[in-house]
DNA sequence: TGACAATATATCGGTAAATGATACAGTTTC
DNA sequence: GAAACTGTATCATTTACCGATATATTGTCA
């Protein structure tokens, strides 16, 4: 299963990680991404603007994530909208599954009680 | 189960979590973690010698991991072996368990087949 | 309707972290 | 005794992160 073109995207930072899981929920506009990171970590991952938009920015220079071009309507006209590409979703898929095995390990380490 | 003494300390970047992690299988020398590390992720995550060493630095600063005077005989003098503080265990669990929940939520949403 | 809070995107500037390159010494192997 | 590997360390650069700030729109409700 190994792919380099996905595999160069890999690890990703933090930050990347946590908006490209956020847009695997669906597509988002940049200030509900804000408030699903926040929410789903339990307050502990605080994305600012700075940070989300410089992220987004990034991730879509790198073909991670893309505009999209629905619009609802009656939607405040003000959103703009994002979602995975194809790429996108495999290279999220592909670093859950590196970071599922690392936690799994970590947390057999660490389980009580060890000296 | 909230701590504030734990949290300040989240989110990990990539590379302090991946040199916890690495040092929650023991106590091990620089060089060892810079292996295990790579080894763990498939060869994905490399740590080159200044991120490896600044990183640690950092973590010894934090109080997360410290340097232990273990000295197995007949060792190569050169290594300097470290070790988690129980800070560093309680955070390193804390940041486990905060991406097993992310990603289990990322692998629901990615797996086939979506549209 | 007028004021205020929340929503929404965006950028500037400073700071911290990550990284490639490099250095240097000790150890092992043949 | 030379080459490859082991082991720690730092410099200099790049990159990413992030607090602060700006600005405009939308929603609320008195």
């Amino acid at each position: 299963m190994s792919n380099p073109l996905v595999e160069s995207h890999l690890p990703l930072s933090q930050a990347q990680f946590h908006v490209l899981a956020a847009l695997a929920e669906g597509e988002l506009h940049g200030y509900a991404i804000m408030q699903l990171v926040e929410e789903t970590s339990g307050g502990v991952v605080r994305l600012g603007p700075a940070t989300l938009y410089g992220t987004l920015k990034r991730l879509v220079d790198a073909g991670l994530a893309e505009e999209s071009d629905r619009r609802p309507v009656d939607d405040d006209q003000r959103r703009r909208y994002y979602r995975l590409t194809g790429l996108g979703q495999r290279v999220c898929m592909a670093e859950a599954d590196r970071l599922e095995a690392l936690v799994r390990r970590t947390q057999r380490n660490l389980r009580p009680g060890m000296a």
